[in-house]
DNA sequence: ATGAGCATGTAACTGGTTACATGATTTA
DNA sequence: TAAATCATGTAACCAGTTACATGCTCAT
């Protein structure tokens, strides 16, 4: 692959939990290659675009073996939303409450967006060895939504509770679709 | 507090979601002084070991505020467990098993562990203004494990179905200590 | 012709970790 | 007396993003 097919395979595939930019594809491209574990083809200028494709040696193919036995790396604990909620006692109740709204949208939104590539998968892939694998790492993700939004429902129950000034306004005032029911079928 | 201080503390509160290093905090607090967030106290020298406490400042205080009421950014997805699993079929399924029941045994412990801090801040600080605030980051760190451990158990099934050679032999060498129902009280 | 998409890449910067250097005090 | 812990900090490095620069091709 050339490091724009990279982007676009990586933004269409494991985009929902890795993201690469340019600034790392092209170095590390060039790294590869001066390690032995990527070639360069033939560079197809002729008439069409400058296009500099890379292919795949068999000790990159072992290397990326070794690496995906290696166990991974746990992923490093840093969450703004959390942090931001730890202090909320520190200003008013409705920021942690428009935090938590907000997230329940992004979730909400993930999860819909999950299930939709699953149906394109099954439609497409299901017969591909991948398929299994591909599967998994949407579950997860739909697993992790369906949790935050039932954690979205009791924490926002939680504060109002707390602060129950305006739990009764609120709730005529804006229009409610986050009081959508959080269960979904796995 | 003291650079020293702000660590310990971190580590024993925020810690289960965000982690801080010397080599982040002292400069910081450096600038924080020079940018009038944070002011040192005397440094308290006489007898004692040297100890460089800073307080915080008014205009410190407002600039927090509006940082907690800021909308946090979204964490940035990079799952190195799943980049791994999405290209596991390039490897044997057993590869693929490991890193579940590895991830598996991760979110066991972390569960156990954010039940034991529960416990600890009902018993000791369940008056504190912030409380609501720290039972709330703590339950996001319960419906998660829950979620993954669930996801976990889905995903070990599906990869013993799709290789069902060792199955069987797995399930019989085995001490089975993963083979725990998932199913606790939220 | 104008803008979207194809295609390459670099430079500056930001955020953060790790390893190191130093030395006092407390505890086993 | 040895190790843990208190306590300060810096330098080097690593990972990664963002912004920029360039220019072609294709569809509207």
């Amino acid at each position: 692959m050339s490091g724009y097919d990279i982007k676009q395979f990586a933004a269409g595939s494991i985009g929902h939990f890795w993201k690469e930019s340019y600034g790392q594809i092209y170095p590390t491209l060039r790294l590869l290659q001066k390690e032995g574990l990527a070639i360069p083809e033939e560079e197809k200028n002729n008439g069409e675009r400058l296009r500099r494709v890379f292919r795949i040696t068999t000790k990159g193919k072992t290397e990326v073996e070794n690496w995906l036995k290696d166990q991974p790396r746990p992923e490093p604990a840093r969450s703004e939303l959390l942090l931001k909620l730890f202090f909320g006692y520190q200003v008013s109740p409705q920021e942690s409450v428009r935090h938590i709204e907000a997230f329940r949208q992004t979730m909400q939104a993930q999860l819909q967006e999950y299930q939709q590539i699953e149906k394109q998968l099954e439609k497409n892939l299901s017969h591909h060895p991948g398929f299994p694998y591909w599967i998994m790492t949407l579950q997860f993700g739909k697993y992790r939504a369906l949790a935050y939004l039932q954690w979205c429902d009791v924490s926002l129950d939680l504060l109002s509770k707390n602060n129950p000034k305006d739990s009764k306004l609120e709730n005529a005032t804006k229009n409610s679709n986050q009081q959508q029911s959080t269960k979904q079928e796995g």
